[in-house]
DNA sequence: GCCAACGTTGGC
DNA sequence: GCCAACGTTGGC
């Protein structure tokens, strides 16, 4: 990683989207997150070329899959002003847009997915916000460290992802 | 399926 | 501005 970039997580129920999904699609919007703080990483902080780790949440076992990369600065999500989509919001205006989002690009996958079980009994990954009791956050930064300690676990070189 | 933890909403 | 009620997340 070349000066400041900086990595994030980003949960997805497989069966909603997975990271298959977004190998087989190339490019993806990450739309419909619907939470301000989450929302202030992708409009505020995310830039384009951050490593991002994609984590597979409300499985049997939990677990980081893949890496991803951010591929777009923030922009407008769509599906807050489309009424027949699940991630409709009403109180969105044009004028006044209140969810953002970036696109994001599949890297490769895991040869080793990590799952949370073992990230939690990680002393390296101790503080991680992934691992916080309650923790519900669906896009967050990760410390370095933790990056490339996932990376690891995962099979891949920290150096040559 | 259960339930704890959390964020948001809305009445006051 | 407080806070109870509610809906959602997500591990187990």
């Amino acid at each position: 990683m070349i000066g400041m970039s900086r990595a994030w997580l980003v949960k997805s129920e497989p069966t909603a989207y997975s990271f298959d999904d977004l190998k087989r699609d190339g490019r993806t919007m990450w739309d419909g997150v619907r939470n301000y703080q989450a929302r202030n990483f992708m409009r505020d902080d995310m830039r384009v070329g951050d490593p991002v780790l994609f984590y597979h949440s409300g499985t049997a076992e939990p677990a980081v899959v893949g890496l991803a990369r951010v591929a777009s600065e923030a922009y407008v999500d769509p599906t807050q002003y489309a009424s027949d989509d699940p991630h409709f919001d009403p109180k969105a205006t044009e004028a006044k847009p209140r969810w953002y989002l970036v696109d994001l690009e599949p890297l490769r996958a895991l040869p080793q997915p990590v799952p949370l079980t073992n990230l939690k009994s990680d002393p390296e990954i101790d503080g991680m916000l992934l691992v916080k009791r309650g923790n519900r956050l669906s896009v967050m930064p990760v410390a370095t460290a933790h990056y490339r300690r996932i990376l690891e676990l995962g099979g891949l070189d920290p150096e040559a992802a």
